[in-house]
DNA sequence: CCCTCATGTTGAGGTAACCTCAGCATGTTG
DNA sequence: CAACATGCTGAGGTTACCTCAACATGAGGG
């Protein structure tokens, strides 16, 4: 079966797993984006924006977006960075972390669901395939 | 270093792909969802709408919108379908066979980049585990 | 034959997640 | 202290999706 490439077969798997995503994140009211920088916040702690975009690796105006619906959200929190007037960091709030959690637990489950067609083995390779390809 | 799941780190390979792929589409003027529906049309021949969203795996109305920017292009044409009334047919040009074959070599150019860091046996392995979790 | 219901496509309008560009405040350095 | 760099954000744009409703046509039952 010649008729894909590498690059649509990942797109179509990729695809599959972004709808999976969408679903398991529903009920927990925030986006995959807004996850995905929560995520960002739990492992790093406290940053500013600026760092979050490269960490994401989205344009610093765009982090600055993700954060307002946060904050929005009261997920996390601004305050003045003490050390350049210029700037702000960004922090989780408690119910940022607490979301963390939650966010944490049903992406656990959800990798389950879709990785779970696999044998561990398998879900190795995997693994270290693909964080060959990230970097 | 488990500090990232499996998602997580699929969707860091994802994000590195969609800008790769985005430049070596950008000569080519097309964007990279009109590039899938092109390759659908090449794979499968002339179609109605409504099946290439099934392909694609949009929403009808979606395919609509990706079948007029390729026609607006010159890349596709609608025939009535002879069959039913109310369905038209898509397909592609004489310039929409040509644009998909260059396509398919910058394709096949990017992947050669992009998978490229892999050897042959990880790189069959990753079709592999990426066809088992696409079905 | 007509009525109802299903199907195929599309207009209208909306959303998420990005982007660039420009402006302002502040920092750093010659 | 002037000149340039840096950090953030307002304004406005793009892509690739979505739903909902309208409209034309098709298909089956009475």
């Amino acid at each position: 079966m010649e008729d894909s490439t590498l690059s649509e077969l990942f797109w179509s798997v990729a695809r599959r797993l972004r709808h999976l995503g969408k679903e398991t994140l529903e009920p927990l009211g925030i986006s995959p984006s807004q996850a995905r920088a929560i995520g960002e916040l739990t492992r790093h702690g406290s940053m500013r924006p600026g760092v979050l975009a490269e960490h994401l690796r989205i344009a610093a105006r765009s982090a600055t977006e993700v954060v307002d619906d946060l904050q929005e959200r009261g997920l996390v929190e601004r305050d003045h960075d003490p050390a350049d007037r210029r700037a702000t960091l960004v922090s989780l709030t408690r119910a940022g972390r607490e979301t963390a959690e939650r966010i944490k637990a049903t992406r656990q489950a959800e990798a389950e669901r879709f990785f779970g067609s696999l044998d561990p083995v398998d879900r190795t390779e995997l693994t270290r395939i693909l964080r060959t390809l990230r970097d």
